[in-house]
DNA sequence: AAGGTCCTCAACCGCCCTACA
DNA sequence: TTGTAGGGCGGTTGAGGACCT
């Protein structure tokens, strides 16, 4: 069935669509170097193309920019996809702008052909069916999170957020969640954003348990001293004391525990070939 | 070899946000 | 304050290639 062109509510005939030829992608690629990019709604004109402007925008942005990436995606961009699709959800944008060279599109078909919702189903359907084989089993030990420095400091100046947990004060007029703070922090609303970015990163893309945290670990703790527990120890009262915030744990609905697990399981697969293919056999269309 | 099914990804659709008059 | 237009985004579709039976 063929698609009806609309744009703004205006609907278009006899605008081309489909896949663009060379020749189109000349023409769009020349308005762009003579013009520059915006004002795309003069961009058919000015290049002489029959095509729409969301059209010419997105052939533009996806495919002829000069910067982007085409190709496979690396194990450290398929890393930082998933964790920014923890903290943002199915904000490509702001997640492909830490992706250099990768559009929001790019991610986006990624994440739904490789990291999505079909690929774990697959993913645990071979786990299960290796398992029944008798194959050797892989563990998957639990590896609790650590709430970093960066993230404490925060929280004692004011900044009412913390992984997985919503803050909001006594009279509840303020409510935060992480996804949302993640968002100010990655766009740059905030005023102080510079610093503060460098530090939500470096604690973002921290993988690495610092001595003290393995050992706080070890003997049960989260790698926070005493006196930081008190304070975020979700089975608490809901009222912290010295910060005067309420502390509500996350609804399980959310299945944060789930997410991360299954996150965990498949950076395995990909960091763990190896093991997967002598025990398991090589996964196929992964 | 042929037909069917699955997978990938470029492109489209419709909605939302913002700027401006 | 309201209406309009442009820019941008996320969700969805469908063509075509790969794979399977």
């Amino acid at each position: 069935m063929p698609r009806m062109a609309a744009d703004h509510g205006h609907r278009l005939y006899g605008v081309r669509k489909g896949a663009w030829s060379e020749e189109e992608d000349a023409l769009l690629r020349e308005c762009i170097d003579k013009y520059g990019e915006g004002k795309w709604h003069q961009v058919p004109l000015k290049a002489g193309l029959n095509r729409c402007r969301k059209s010419c925008r997105l052939r533009w942005l996806n495919y002829l920019k000069p910067n982007i990436k085409r190709g496979e995606f690396s194990m450290d961009e398929a890393d930082l996809i998933i964790r920014l699709h923890k903290l943002l959800g199915n904000r490509w944008s702001l997640i492909a702008g830490r992706l250099p060279g990768r559009t929001a599109n790019d991610v986006k078909n990624y994440w739904n052909t490789h990291l999505g919702k079909k690929t774990m189903l697959r993913l645990q359907a071979l786990m299960n069916s290796a398992a029944a084989a008798d194959y050797q089993t892989k563990v998957i030990k639990p590896r609790p999170r650590t709430f970093s420095k960066t993230l404490v400091q925060c929280m004692r100046s004011g900044q009412q957020q913390q992984q997985g947990l919503h803050f909001c004060t006594n009279n509840g007029s303020k409510s935060s969640t992480i996804k949302d703070d993640a968002v100010d922090l990655i766009s740059g609303k905030d005023d102080d954003g510079v610093d503060k970015q460098i530090q939500w990163w470096k604690s973002l893309l921290d993988d690495q348990l610092s001595d003290q945290e393995l050992a706080a670990l070890a003997s049960g703790s989260c790698g926070l001293d005493e006196e930081e527990q008190a304070g975020y120890e979700l089975p608490q009262p809901p009222v912290d004391d010295r910060s005067g915030y309420k502390i509500y744990e996350e609804r399980p609905k959310t299945d944060f525990t789930n997410e991360l697990s299954f996150d965990i399981e498949l950076w395995d697969c990909f960091t763990d070939d190896d093991q997967w293919q002598t025990s398991s056999g090589p996964i196929q269309g992964l």
